[in-house]
DNA sequence: CAATGAGTACACCGATCAGTATACATTAAA
DNA sequence: TTTAATGTATACTGATCGGTGTACTCATTG
């Protein structure tokens, strides 16, 4: 098995996403792919029997490392939080879509934007999609572990919206605010539901 | 000017717009436009001068019809509202995006389909994408004109976040919940910031 | 009737699309 | 050293893409 240091698979699926990300899927060709990746065609195809399966490989890469910024996020905006300290896992959260909102190359969120490449719900592509937003879900679940809540999983879905409207508005409108606007709402919300949490009893 | 009923180029714009938005509008051909409208590819490009302007004129066709839609939902839904009236046209607003993304033919927003299809943002399409945005957040705002807020543009942005949460949530997740949670939200938001609104004074 | 404008039918263009065929080079393990 | 796997280079396929050229029909209007 000869293979640098990345395996070839690895580095077409890398620089696909790159190109797919900014310029769209049904927007790169292969031959693009090839170009950037300096990778011969027929390597390409041995790897992948088709370009939907190049896309889908790419998507999961994608999760894989979407959710490893997200922790990471959350890692290092968790001790920046002020205010109830049990609330700082899910505002680190949203501070982590800031971040990545008002990045540079920030151009919306892949799966959304697959997704609307790809409108049939039973498309391989849309179902990936959904399996990612319900993977961050289940994420956003668990950064509320400690909170006591009526309904947890509510809530996170609640999140879920507000994330999906803050990158969406993010991207179409250029709106540098937009996760802010969330985390704002989202504060609001956690206060709203939280019972008995220490320091925040009604009067 | 020969003409029927409809004009050959609004015909041409309602059938592209509704292949644009069932298949996505790089998934679109001219040939299956034509094919779908039964008009000769002369004519289109004697009304259009290429693919993207009749893109464009899709999308501003479809800015029209939208906001009619809303304008009709919010009648249809304002008097049906309980609780707070001043808070009516409001949450007549998200029923009136409840009814549409659970509708059998949603496949999303058609402007954050197309400006994923065109990431870039300089690109015309996603320029009109954010002007649709815009026009919906300034429609928003007309919506709360007799609710007593600190900052009703701030809450309007808040709300144009919660729409697009609901609608791509609803799309690419096939969540027929979205908007109603959205509903929610916006409720808690409302009664939150509406100072001194009757039947709600602090306790 | 003549002229004009709008639409049609159809052939055609070069470019690009995803994917294949073939022949050769490199590498590493047996 | 032989063998087999992996990758490269390049040419090619057939289909489709957006867009053009041309000759025609047809209805209106002066």
């Amino acid at each position: 098995m000869a293979q640098g240091r990345k395996s070839k698979r690895e580095h077409l699926v890398e620089t696909a996403q790159q190109l797919f990300y900014r310029e769209g899927i049904k927007g790169t060709g292969i031959d693009t792919v090839l170009e950037h990746a300096g990778v011969a065609k027929r390597t390409l195809y041995n790897h992948f029997k088709s370009k939907d399966e190049l896309v889908i490989a790419t998507l999961q890469h994608r999760d894989q490392e979407f959710m490893a910024m997200l922790k990471a996020g959350v890692k290092k905006y968790e001790s920046k939080q002020t205010g109830e300290p049990i609330f700082a896992r899910v505002l680190a959260y949203f501070d982590a879509i800031a971040e990545w909102t008002t990045s540079r190359q920030f151009s919306g969120c892949m799966f959304i934007n697959a997704s609307a490449e790809y409108p049939r719900q039973d498309h391989p592509v849309h179902v990936i999609c959904a399996m990612h937003k319900r993977l961050v879900i289940q994420y956003i679940e668990e950064l509320m572990a400690g909170i006591p809540l009526a309904d947890p999983h509510e809530l996170a879905v609640q999140f879920a919206v507000l994330t999906d409207g803050a990158i969406v508005n993010a991207h179409t409108t250029s709106n540098k605010n937009a996760a802010q606007v969330a985390k704002q709402i989202a504060l609001s919300l956690l206060t709203m539901h939280a019972a008995g949490a220490p320091a925040d009893h009604k009067q």
